[in-house]
DNA sequence: GCCATGGCTAGTA
DNA sequence: TACTAGCCATGGC
């Protein structure tokens, strides 16, 4: 059922920019970025074109938490809340994708290809589900890098992407293996990429 | 480098 | 609708 308005709310915390837009306790896009404006066009894009919205200078308190969990998941902590996606705008393939990058837990990173592998179709195809993720950064898309350790892109910028994933860095050093649905996704510590990316810069 | 891949979108009839 | 061309945050050779 469609919803009758959304709501959006946009807060600076800290000099980072989060926004939600949300109806009642769905979420049905979040942004981040280091300005108001990148954060407006993402929720607006992400938004279904056919219901009105409007933006609120006092948000709801389930946005006020949504809005802390997305500061907290930049600030690499381990944020266990489970909102409740507007899923049902996506295709049946970028939900299965983006239902397996939610599993990918905090220190860890999985390639587009291992995540194709896992629930279907091709690492380009996933890629694409990325780049068109509206629940950044609650779907951790930056979890998801290239199959040789390297960033691969991001919406938000590539800095933007290092520097969340330096933050989660937990100091683990062996791969392992999560179940989702469809299949077991192969996960790697986030010091893979960042050894990487520091061999890079030499 | 180059090409196969596959999901998605916009344009067109 | 249905079809098609073209776009991509890839991967493998």
């Amino acid at each position: 059922m469609n919803p009758e308005m959304i709501s959006l709310h946009v807060k600076e915390i800290e000099g980072v920019w989060c926004g939600v837009a949300y109806e009642g306790e769905k979420i049905f896009a979040t942004a981040f970025a280091f300005a108001e404006n990148g954060v407006l066009r993402s929720l607006l894009h992400a938004i279904p074109f056919d219901v009105p919205f409007q933006q609120l200078e006092k948000a709801s308190s389930f946005a006020e938490r949504v809005i802390n969990s997305i500061k907290a998941i930049y600030d690499g902590k381990d944020v266990r809340n489970r909102f409740s996606l507007a899923t049902e705008y996506l295709t049946d393939y970028a939900k299965k994708v983006i239902e397996a990058v939610v599993l990918i837990p905090v220190g860890y990173v999985s390639s587009y290809g291992f995540i194709a592998k896992a629930v279907g179709g091709s690492p380009r195809a996933v890629g694409r589900v990325m780049a068109l993720n509206p629940f950044a950064p609650i779907v951790p898309c930056h979890r998801v890098v290239c199959s040789n350790f390297t960033l691969g892109g991001y919406g938000g910028g590539l800095n933007l992407k290092r520097e969340i994933l330096s933050r989660e860095r937990r100091g683990y050093s062996c791969e392992k293996e999560i179940l989702v649905e469809g299949g077991k996704l192969r996960i790697f510590p986030v010091e893979f990429v960042l050894r990487k990316l520091e061999k890079g810069k030499c």
